[in-house]
DNA sequence: TCCGGAATGC
DNA sequence: GCATTCCGGA
């Protein structure tokens, strides 16, 4: 690939990101509903400032906890849930292999990966990533005439 | 460390 | 339904 190619793909990457925030918000928005844990794991992840304690790494979509005790802590603020720890953490995240939101990415520590098209899909039955045509206005609208 | 069953709560 | 809590086992 030339260097061009990983701009392109790198701004896919964050179109992308950006679509998936957008596409989950609508259902766990409306006041009453709780956030999710896999909501959670992806606002960190779009935050420069937690870098050090949860990064995208390695593969597309996988993604690396660096700091399992500080992610678990900051989850359990999340939740007011002050006994908190990366052992109960995990546990909800290992739900997630069953309905294909996450898997592990094996023999690499703490290291896991979202299955991007089923997140979408889970939400928005009807939209199908990039050959959908609200993925086209969606970027148009809040990405290429952004800036 | 990682897995998944079981009981429980909201 | 989505965790939280606890835990025996690999």
């Amino acid at each position: 690939m030339k260097a061009g190619d990983y701009y392109i793909l790198a701004l896919l990457h964050q179109i992308y990101l950006k679509f998936l925030f957008w596409a989950y918000k609508p259902e766990s928005s409306p006041g009453s509903r709780q956030i999710q844990l896999w909501h959670f794991i992806l606002e960190l992840l779009q935050k420069e400032e937690y870098q050090g304690v949860i990064a995208w790494q390695g593969d597309y979509g996988e993604f690396v906890i660096k700091d399992p005790d500080e992610v678990a802590r900051l989850w359990g603020i999340r939740k007011c849930k002050p006994h908190m720890n990366y052992d109960k953490l995990s546990r909800a995240l290992r739900y997630y292999y069953n309905k294909r939101i996450l898997h592990k990415t094996k023999g690499k520590r703490f290291t896991y990966k979202f299955n991007f098209s089923k997140v979408v899909l889970v939400n928005y039955p009807i939209l199908d990533m990039a050959s959908s045509p609200f993925f086209l206005c969606w970027c148009a609208d809040n990405f290429i005439l952004d800036d």
